[in-house]
DNA sequence: TTGACACGACACCATGTGGTGTCATAAAAT
DNA sequence: ATTTTATGACACCACATGGTGTCGTGTCAA
């Protein structure tokens, strides 16, 4: 039943780019090992598995070994609490709030 | 016309609780100044102050001096980027995806 | 006019973060 | 059997981060 082992923040979790640059390479292929992923990357492969300690801390990547390989896939549904949390702010940035905040500019000048 | 100085990444901005409490109790009010939002944390003044400052730099908040106060809103219009940015990966955790993965860690065992 | 208040600007500090390099080991290829 | 490959586990380092306290100044109230 997918236990949600969050030992990390999903929002820390998205905050480095260079992770969101591994959500997505993930996202376009069904497995990837980590040599593969290492060589997309200007650094190390150390600092890349350390990427994806981090992400699977956050729950958003499974990594299973096969032969002297490690792969990793994608496992996107944490990232629900952030769509659901920026959903909320959703009605903050309508037509109407640009408008209002573009009168309370003018009134401070 | 509401230029985007973003000095900082808005997913780096919103990687904070405290932040993200901040920009929560800014939704909820017009304008609130660094005295009163101080007081809903257990951390310093300049603490505090030091968020906004991050929050200004992502664009998600504006401040203006009044009087002796300085007064804080939100402003929720980057928070699109990343609403943007998860809905991308919406496709990734649907039914479908969680029975793939389902057969997958089976398979493992 | 005196005092309290709200704040910005610092200096400072412990800890976390994001990178490096090295070493040992298991698996695959030769 | 030997060598190459892929990795994990470390130790290490520079710098960013998230907090503190203090000082000076402008503003409001008594």
């Amino acid at each position: 039943m997918s236990e949600n082992n969050q030992l990390r923040d999903v929002f820390d979790a998205i905050a480095d780019p260079t992770r969101r640059r591994l959500i997505r390479l993930l996202a376009e292929a069904e497995e990837i090992p980590l040599h593969e992923l290492t060589v997309q990357f200007e650094m190390g492969r150390t600092a890349v598995s350390k990427h994806l300690t981090i992400l699977k801390e956050a729950g958003l990547v499974l990594d299973r070994k096969v032969g002297r390989e490690t792969r990793f896939r994608l496992n996107a549904s944490p990232l629900r609490e952030i769509q659901d949390w920026v959903a909320f702010y959703n009605r903050f940035w309508s037509t109407n709030m640009l408008r209002l905040n573009q009168l309370l500019e003018e009134e401070e000048e």
